[in-house]
DNA sequence: CAAAAAATGAACTGATCGGTTTACAATGAG
DNA sequence: CTCATTGTAAACCGATCAGTTCATTTTTTG
């Protein structure tokens, strides 16, 4: 039976990835003890243990599934037949909204810290987020439509200069704890400049 | 005597500072062990303990005191009487160059990890640093000769743009390791990047 | 030189942490 | 029901760590 897959990975296993991710997204890897991620997830030690043949590997375990989550929560692009700068102003509000969220800040906050101490970690989570991205918004800007609207040669660099319109003084805030969790208005309001700045750069000539 | 006031404070307060500062920078709060930062400084684990109370108070005078050097180490904007065009390529460049260098990764780096830990420590940081930077740009952007060239409403906003233009996939791949500093020509040619966009965006109808 | 101040090193405390072990209970399939 | 799998609780180990103590040495200063 194909319950049996599940069955011999145990039936606490999505129980301890869960705990884990909360504990280490809001403590970093040091500030999280093994004791407090197993009765956060509830679970005794010797559990998790079974699983995860120690912390370094539970914490890899959750930052992959983290990334594969952000992977997946990559925009629908194939939804953006409409105007363009509607469609630009969707893409850069979508992923600001992501960028504040909680999560967002907290797994970012948590690779930028470990990233020395993980060298596979901030490459792995460059290349499915960022990264991924990126290369999603460089497709679109390749479509034709875009191309009737503005000017861009090279669409990877357009892409690059979309996303780091976007991670603007807002995040870096949040990142520093400076302010809390943004408003619609604000984000949205930031969603406009984006847009403003990017079609000013590349307009036909 | 004037020196007394240096020997009142110990003659190695220094030695601890920059031994602290070292051993902080590239391990973090809570990898940093207080013996470890004492073998560093040249110094015995009782001298530190009469310099500072604890690890903490010890760390906010490391991060205090690498605010003050980012302060100071703010860009001369006397010196920009020139063409408007290079001096904003001038200011973006040795931006860029600030925050790719390995003390200007490290200590964000730092910072981002940590702004949850220590509530003040990510407002002082934002304050002294990314803040200070951002009013003195707005300041130059405030100025007649600028005014001239280019059409800008909202200096502040317009500097938030300018430094978000400099804080690219540079520094992001920088801060996650997947890249190591940068050449010259890369950081120039950024540099030549974000001066055309921000031109770009407020340029004279 | 002599007394005071500053620094040393090494041992020590109490706590925490990662990880293991053990003896026992719950679960679930045939 | 039976038996193997899976999970539990708690004690335990060795290591590390922040912070203290103290007897001794070095440096400064008058």
């Amino acid at each position: 039976m194909n319950m049996q897959a599940q069955t011999r990975k145990g039936r606490k296993f999505d129980q301890v990835i869960d705990g884990a991710r909360n504990i280490f997204l809001s403590q970093g890897f040091e500030g999280a003890s093994v004791d407090v991620i197993a009765r956060q997830a509830g679970v005794s030690k010797a559990t998790l243990y079974s699983y995860f043949p120690d912390k370094q590997a539970l914490f890899m375990a959750v930052l992959n599934q983290e990334c594969d989550l952000q992977r997946r929560a990559q925009m629908d692009i194939e939804f953006l037949q409409r105007d363009v700068r509607d469609a630009l102003h969707h893409l850069a509000y979508s992923m600001l909204e992501f960028l504040m969220s909680d999560e967002g800040v907290s797994i970012f906050r948590v690779c930028v810290a470990e990233a020395q101490r993980f060298p596979e970690l901030g490459r792995a989570f460059y290349e499915t987020g960022p990264s991924t991205a990126m290369s999603h918004v460089a497709g679109y800007l390749s479509t034709p439509k875009v191309g009737d609207m503005l000017d861009i040669d090279d669409p990877m660099k357009a892409a690059d200069l979309f996303m780091k319109l976007c991670r603007g003084d807002l995040m870096l805030r949040r990142l520093l704890c400076v302010s809390s969790e943004a408003t619609h208005e604000e984000v949205s309001e930031a969603a406009d400049e984006v847009v403003a700045t990017f079609m000013a750069r590349y307009r036909k000539a």
